[in-house]
DNA sequence: GTGAACATGAGAATCAGTATCAACTAGCGC
DNA sequence: GCGCTAGTTGATACTGATTCTCATGTTCAC
């Protein structure tokens, strides 16, 4: 972990085919995907991307905020698309359909129950899941 | 996944050496703690303990309620004795520490932005973490 | 005490994600 | 356009958590 191969990069980032392909297949799809997902989606296009690119490239544009990083409850991460602003998401546990929410209320509410406590440096998650009006039918 | 070999239980649950141990080695524990922490432990204590067993039995009171899961960042799960009703936790990021608390107004904030986009069935979690006061020293 | 349903455990299997490292390439200066 | 080099890639091995398998062991109602 102190230095591997692939650190120690200068700052800059190169635009090459496998990151626009796996910038541009997240920002076709409107909705969450894991790495897996995209990797296959690429392969279906043509579109060769090694998985370990895919994540690299994932990790990458979650670093910068340009896309969500969602651990479902089996473990694995799921990547979105996102406006770059403070969020939450509701989700469907049916089809997967989600909604951005936000929260004043919850921001208030976690930073002063944080404080109560004497914790710094506070952040915090919240996700809502249900069926949506969609699945309910 | 139909119908495997564990599968079909009646509904009941024995008292084994195993499941006394998992869960009497939970409860001295104030703190959260993975399977393999827990098996660890019990391996210390001379208790002849399965992974499988662990893992098993975890689930298991997870899903009565008896113990809280929570899937850290890295993926894995940790599980701690806890008190049935709902709350949510505020964990410390050096230290792991973990203080419950109960917010009602997450709870309608979240009912309630479920309800205006059509979703019902609403679960949420909410999880907050930050650095406490002893590490902030 | 008996038997059947339930539980266990050792190890194999699975699965997401990371590390390795030789080969490749974007983009800069010329 | 050319060459250089740091940043990138990808096939594959590896790791670590969790689940599956199934023969064997236990619990508990009767």
């Amino acid at each position: 972990m102190t230095d591997g191969h692939e650190s120690a990069p200068t700052g800059v980032r190169r635009t090459t085919r496998q990151r626009t392909a796996v910038s541009s297949a997240l920002a076709e799809t409107g909705g969450f995907l894991s790495a897996r997902d995209l990797h296959d989606r690429l392969a279906a296009q043509g579109e060769r991307v090694g998985i370990a690119t895919v994540y690299r490239t994932l990790a990458s544009l979650a670093s910068t905020g340009e896309v969500d990083v969602l651990l479902r409850d089996d473990g694995e991460s799921v990547y979105r698309r996102c406006s770059s602003a403070h969020h939450h998401h509701l989700v469907c546990r049916e089809c997967g359909r989600t909604e951005e929410v936000t929260g004043p209320t919850v921001e208030a509410w976690a930073t002063a129950e944080a404080e109560r406590h004497g914790f710094r440096d506070v952040r915090h998650t919240v996700e809502i899941t249900g069926i949506c009006a969609t699945c309910t039918l």
